[in-house]
DNA sequence: AAGGCAGGTACCACCCTTTG
DNA sequence: CAAAGGGTGGTACCTGCCTT
């Protein structure tokens, strides 16, 4: 039986950046599985081509990184994202402490853990990430990893904290200045299934706030990245929607089409807050999106609307005039 | 063909101990 | 008491064999 992990959090929000769609722009749609989500050691090249774009993930010894391992990454992102909001210095190179992480990520705080959390740390490094993401009609073949490097210092003078220091890829840190923030609810963390995780994650991306949203089980099964059979696929999908874990969703399924419905309605769009932007912060400022030292491809505003209230939902006009009235409309 | 089922492998939580 | 480490058992995805 399939039980939700206990609650550890006391924190009620947790931002985070949607790594898995930075690669925006002509590759808007894609959801491309980079995480593997199976427990042995994976070390599958993962290829995705779609019109040219060409996108390969491969591990190293140690396999890909997998579903686990990207609490490292969303971890990282909220600690960044919050420092920015507070109008701290931000860098590259961020200095934490598993303890800290792993209280964050809502994880116990067991010898193993620590273990866990060194070998996920060397999957992140070891996982590149190849693609041709054209630019001003310009073919660039980039080649990176989830996270550059990674360092782990152990203090004992006084505390036995281990400190860690991770440098993040560019590709990484850009999607932090370009902030791309969506809030994740605290009970992610506690999803046992790494199949519930990702089903968590598409819903949340594109369900959003419509009411529902329907698509085909062996679409859906795609787009997870699970490599199994159908036929486990659609069993493990009915264990998983009878559990009914997911935080915000319910799921349904009906002649292999799954259907996400909101579990409670949606907050009313003129309440929802598009991450911690307001007129105040960004009438005199130049907009983080707009920073002349990122050489990311930059999302518009329109795209980034659109992510930020569903795909299907209208856009509310005072955001637009918010954008209009900072030229960035 | 399609579903049931068990085994492999590694991860993670739980419990307990050690360290400062 | 908080932080870190170790051992053990449960769990999840994938694979492949077996049955219907």
């Amino acid at each position: 039986m399939n039980k939700l992990l206990p609650d550890r959090s006391k924190q009620n929000n947790f931002f985070i950046c949607d790594i898995t769609d930075t690669f925006k722009d002509d590759m808007s749609s894609m959801e491309h599985p980079i995480f593997s989500l199976n427990k042995a050691i994976d070390t599958r090249v993962l290829r995705y081509e779609r019109n040219n774009v060409v996108i390969e993930v491969s591990p190293s010894v140690k396999g890909l990184a997998t579903i686990y391992d990207k609490d490292i990454l969303l971890y990282l992102a909220s600690a960044l994202v919050n420092a920015k909001n507070n109008n701290e210095a931000i860098s590259k190179a961020v200095k934490f402490s598993a303890y800290d992480y792993l209280a964050a990520t809502n994880k116990s705080f067991g010898g193993t853990q620590y273990q866990v959390f060194k070998d996920g740390l060397e999957r992140l490094a070891g996982t590149r990430i190849q693609t041709n993401i054209k630019t001003n009609s310009v073919e660039i073949t980039s080649n990176f990893g989830l996270i550059e490097s990674f360092t782990i210092i152990k203090e004992n003078s006084k505390s036995k904290a281990i400190a860690v220091e991770v440098v993040l890829s560019d590709w990484f840190y850009n999607s932090i200045l370009g902030n791309e923030v969506l809030t994740i609810h605290r009970d992610y963390f506690r999803l046992r299934k790494p199949t519930e995780r990702r089903l968590y994650e598409l819903a949340r991306k594109h369900c959003g706030n419509q009411p529902s949203w329907k698509i085909k089980l062996s679409t859906i099964q795609e787009k997870l990245g699970i490599t199994s059979q159908l036929k486990q696929f659609r069993f493990n999908m009915r264990s998983i929607i009878s559990d009914n874990h997911l935080p915000e969703y319910n799921i349904q399924m009906e002649n292999d089409v799954v259907t996400f419905t909101r579990k409670q309605s949606p907050k009313p769009i003129s309440n929802y807050q598009f991450s911690k932007i307001t007129k105040e912060d960004k009438v005199d400022k130049p907009s983080p999106i707009r920073k002349k030292d990122s050489d990311m491809p930059i999302l518009d505003e329109y795209a980034l609307a659109r992510r930020r209230f569903g795909d299907a939902a209208v856009i509310p006009e005072e955001y637009v005039e918010l954008l209009k009235s900072q030229g960035r409309w």
